[in-house]
DNA sequence: GAATTTTGTTGAACGTGTTTAATGTTTTTG
DNA sequence: CAAAAACATTAAACACGTTCAACAAAATTC
């Protein structure tokens, strides 16, 4: 019963992520040192590079999927209209993600939002999917009637997912409590309207 | 005619900054080594963290000044209303002095996003007084009954900074050729407001 | 003006992430 | 089953940013 060498491997790569995991958490990313990850889990500092790559890819790694699974969460939640509820609910979700680990998240959002190929491609992917599910919503509430009938879903989606961001970053650098309050407020003015032009013209 | 310690020391200081920043804009700034620059400056590399504390500050050293320059610039403008009109040619240009340098751009982003103080500070200023001159702008508008009354100035101008970083990340990412347009499009686009309540309703 | 303190400068050294050459074992090939 | 190829693993080495002890020279003190 000698263990295939693919096995060996899957166990190997394991290892190393739930010791960089537990790593990451206690001490953070930067104070993590590969040869720490790699006495924890046993192996040389060589094997954790060559199964990762690089240290940062071991953190996209680890928090990827993570990020993924509360992402696909936030996009199944079925929250009653209107619109504004909806997101809401969405961007609470996920931002409690980041809530719940501040240090790490901090660091997240820095390297995910300049990683390099394959990486970028993924987080670019996320949000676009975060993008699509609001562009749905936005189409359903225009359906309803909530919204006007010449509102471009793809642009209500895109400045959604500025707000999201602004306020993701601001938190980040301290300067927020509650960021998903902040995107709730920015996307109510966003849909109140703000043109004297509807209410004087035509 | 011995020079006095000051003098050699802003001497050397400036040295050390012009060399920093031929080979940033030469080679990048990870393909910049602290000897690269010290060898260029013809001094140890111990000197040129001594002066600027790490290879980071330098960066911001080399790029804050030309920022605030670009900034004040941008702020000064005195484009004609409409608001959509001064805010386009206020982000055309500052992303110009991105656009210019795109490679150091996208690390000086990186970096001042997720910087430690007294940087931190500094550029959250630079946000700041921008927020403050769109803010001005928006109370402008308002007055001239370009806008409704009840409009929040201060939401308006933090509308239009979370547009800015989306499209500077966007383009950081290499996703847009013209940032400053996607701004100009996003901010059109929540003047004109979306919901229909002011169509139907009142 | 001598003694003392301050400080700009340096080269060596530290810990870092990563690379590399060598090794032993597994897998594949013939 | 033997020969060959593939490959996970490691220790040593590398270049990196940064620190440090030592030094020399300028500034300060008395």
């Amino acid at each position: 019963m000698t263990p295939s060498r693919d096995e060996k491997k899957k166990i190997t790569r394991q290892t190393i992520l739930e010791a960089a995991r537990a790593c990451f958490e206690a001490e953070g990313y930067e104070a993590t040192s590969v040869r720490d990850i790699a006495s924890a889990a046993e192996v040389s500092a060589g094997s954790v590079i060559h199964h990762f790559g690089s240290k940062r890819e071991l953190l996209y790694a680890t928090l990827f999927e993570d990020l993924e699974t509360t992402m696909r969460e936030a996009l199944s939640l079925c929250t009653s209209p209107p619109l504004g509820a909806q997101l809401d609910a969405m961007t609470r979700h996920i931002f409690s993600y980041y809530l719940r680990r501040p240090r790490l998240s901090r660091v997240l959002l820095k390297e995910s939002l300049f990683a390099e190929e394959p990486w970028a491609s993924r987080f670019r992917e996320q949000t676009a999917r975060l993008h699509g599910a609001v562009e749905a919503l936005a189409g359903d509430a225009m359906r309803r009637g909530e919204l006007s009938p010449v509102v471009d879903a793809r642009m209500l989606a895109m400045a959604y997912v500025s707000f999201y961001y602004f306020a993701l970053l601001a938190w980040a650098q301290g300067g927020h409590e509650d960021p998903a309050r902040l995107v709730s407020v920015q996307m109510a003015q966003h849909l109140r309207g703000l043109s004297s032009a509807r209410t004087t013209g035509g």
